[in-house]
DNA sequence: CTTAGGG
DNA sequence: CCCTAAG
């Protein structure tokens, strides 16, 4: 714990109280893990973003010819290097960026101006606004440099503090830093597909990862905030400001695993959309891990403590994490959009101006099921986001304009990036297909609040046959073939073949152990009613902070619905009388006792039924008749559970006054006196 | 697993 | 009754 701590804490930069040994309910409430939570996610999800967009860079090849170092940042980087070897400048962003694990978009975009000896006015304001806050043209970059390089600096220092879990992390990092960043690059690479698709993710996404990803989430982020970068060390404002700029996410899986991110697109799709990509990925991979790691939180609280225990395999706990998680982001989230505008991450501003469908997609792990919630902005623009056991719940913000074709694609690009092979997504709406990609959401009438909890998707693996998946929010389960079939078929595209069974998001049973077992419940609704709110995959998400707030509630509820309750078994009198029987002689606080006595064989109350009936006899007890419900207790009782209520009550408080100051003596007197009284 | 309490 | 923190 310890460690771990330590670690994190150098991370964040700002110390988080250490609640050691504090009662778990302590742990578990202090407002500070939260902080530091959001600071490590925050850097985790940097970082997984640049990792993310390294990779979808070099997939993608979109890129101009300018800007080829995006498309291969990090295994171009040899040859970037030999090119710009005459330029001092240009070089050694090139290879700051690399060591920090920078996204190669702006990377290279720099380096081009550089070489260009001025950078485009355009470009220069792009370059601003994405990563840094200079207003300044020529000096603008000097500036970057050299603040950059400090950056570097410090967090090697850094990384020497933390070094001792994260030996091989910084090494990788320092070589990166170094030019090696392919390496580096990899190996996170590496790390984060196996956290993400490895079954056992918590293994895999040991606290190493998440210091890997860590770092460089800071790095970026200096980068992005020139003027004030590292050192901001993560005051829980920076972090969440960097959260806001890039994305929020969380990630939820079965076991309560839940992605969410949020975007705001920027302008150039070119110049964005790799990143973008990228960042979607590293979430995708971080959130996983994240979540993994993640330890069950409860009340929005998170220590960080527990990452690297998995805890998912109680439901309990990963539902407690769920809402932990929820209720985490969208205070994040909250405090982003305030500060949005301060920081901006390479990629993604606040006030995006992007025409394009901003697409923002997560995926922790596949999942059958997904939730897409919407909301509409006041800017006029939808937002997404996707939720599921499996899949990372996020945010995606898209213009009103935007058609169901290109909220398809978003929605498709962050299944694909999971399940890393193709899929379709299909938009449902009032239990109706939307065929028409052409339309705009606005045309479809999928931006109007009113109508967004109409909104429905799946998703439809399509490579394998896939099977379609019903969208779902984790608890309505519709993962199951059995599930998703009777409702999709319907609608399914006619290039989409689907087998269920096939389906790559089905092939994580380890995932849906926990989500089966609900499953079962949920069964009846999803097939009973296409796309009736359980199955729903879109659910309107209010654009006003508060209402978010409802989300994780909502999935609360939902949760909780799964949870059968055992069948309430009202006590007789014949229990009563025999609880207050057995109280009289054994008193309170020995309920095991008393259920042992006289509750011996009635299997289905426990101990702590007895003691809760007690405790409702004496309620009852205290109040009038009048007030009373149910089976009517005869007063004799009653009064005998306030008698021996009384009575007990008073030698427990004896009992804790002669341990505290009382002398033996007194004890003996006291207590022999007071037990013959009961018997 | 038990207790004790809050929900 | 449920859920948890603590012991």
């Amino acid at each position: 714990m310890v460690s771990k701590k330590r670690v994190d804490y150098g991370f964040n930069g700002f110390r988080v109280p250490i609640i050691p040994k504090a009662p778990r309910s302590a742990r578990r409430r202090g407002p500070f893990n939260k902080a530091a939570e959001d600071g490590r996610v925050c850097a985790i999800e940097l970082l997984a973003s640049l990792a993310g967009q390294l990779l979808q860079e070099s997939e993608s090849s979109a890129s101009s010819n300018a800007s080829e170092g995006n498309n291969q940042p990090a295994f171009s980087q040899g040859v970037i290097e030999q090119d710009r070897q005459n330029e001092v400048k240009p070089l050694k962003k090139e290879e700051i960026h690399q060591g920090s694990c920078a996204e190669s978009t702006i990377k290279t975009e720099v380096g081009s101006q550089n070489s260009s000896q001025k950078p485009p006015p355009h470009s220069k304001t792009d370059f601003s606004k994405g990563h840094v806050s200079v207003n300044n043209g020529s000096d603008i970059w000097e500036k970057v440099e050299g603040d950059v390089k400090s950056e570097i600096f410090k967090w090697d220092n850094k990384f020497g503090n933390y070094s001792n879990r994260l030996v091989k992390a910084s090494e990788k990092f320092r070589e990166s830093s170094d030019g090696k960043m392919k390496n580096g690059f990899k190996q996170e690479q590496k790390a984060g597909s196996s956290c993400f698709r490895g079954s056992n993710l918590a293994d895999k996404c040991s606290l190493k990862d998440h210091l890997e990803l860590y770092v460089s989430p800071t790095l970026i982020n200096s980068k992005s905030n020139i003027k004030s970068p590292f050192h901001r060390k993560s005051s829980p404002s920076a972090s969440f400001s960097r959260r806001g700029n890039v994305v929020k996410l969380g990630s939820r899986d079965d076991d309560e695993n839940f992605l969410r991110c949020k975007r705001v697109c920027t302008k150039s799709k070119a110049f964005r959309s790799p990143r973008r990509i990228a960042h979607r990925r590293i979430r995708n991979l971080m959130s996983s891990k994240y979540w993994k790691t993640a330890p069950k939180l409860k009340d929005c609280e998170l220590s960080r403590s527990d990452l690297g225990v998995p805890h998912y395999h109680k439901r309990k706990t990963c539902y407690g994490f769920e809402r932990f998680q929820n209720n985490t982001f969208i205070k994040k989230r909250k405090i982003v959009d305030r500060v949005s505008g301060v920081t901006s991450d390479g990629g993604f501003s606040s006030e995006s101006v992007s025409n394009s469908p901003q697409k923002g997609t997560d995926g922790d792990k596949p999942s059958s099921s997904a939730k897409l919630h919407v909301a509409k902005a006041k800017d006029s623009h939808v937002k997404f986001s996707i939720k599921s056991i499996r899949i990372p719940e996020l945010y995606i913000e898209v213009p009103e304009t935007a058609t169901v074709g290109s909220l398809k694609r978003t929605i498709m690009e962050a299944v694909m990036a999971i399940l890393g092979g193709g899929a379709h997504v299909g938009v449902l709406h009032h239990g109706k297909k939307v065929r028409d990609d052409s339309r705009t959401l606005v045309q479809t009438g999928i931006s109007c609040n009113e109508n967004l909890d109409t909104l429905s998707f799946m998703l439809e693996p399509v490579s394998l046959q896939a099977p379609t998946i019903c969208a779902g929010d984790p608890s309505s389960q519709c993962e199951t073939s059995q599930l998703t079939r009777p409702i999709e078929t319907p609608a399914l595209d006619s290039d989409i073949t689907d087998t269920l069974h096939d389906s790559p998001l089905l092939t994580y049973p380890s995932n849906l152990i926990e989500s089966n077992h609900e499953t079962t419940s949920s069964l009846a609704d999803t097939t009973v009613d296409k796309i009736t709110p359980d199955c729903r995959a879109l659910v309107p998400v209010p654009a006003s902070a508060e209402a978010l707030a409802v989300v994780p509630v909502s999935q609360k509820t939902k949760r909780s619905e799964f949870v059968q309750r055992r069948t309430r078994r009202p006590f007789s009198v014949t229990e009563v009388e025999a609880l207050v029987h057995a109280v009289e002689e054994l008193g309170t606080g020995r309920w095991r006792d008393v259920k042992l006595r006289a509750f011996e064989n009635a299997d289905h109350r426990t101990y702590v039924d007895l003691k809760d009936k007690w405790k409702t006899l004496v309620h009852t007890a205290t109040i009038s008749p009048q007030q009373r419900r149910g089976e009517p207790v005869p007063q004799e009782l009653l009064d005998r559970v306030l008698a021996a209520h009384a009575f007990w009550s008073q030698h427990q408080a004896k009992q804790h006054g002669k341990h505290q100051a009382g002398s033996g003596t007194l004890k003996i007197t006291e207590a022999s006196a007071e037990r013959p009284c009961v018997c």
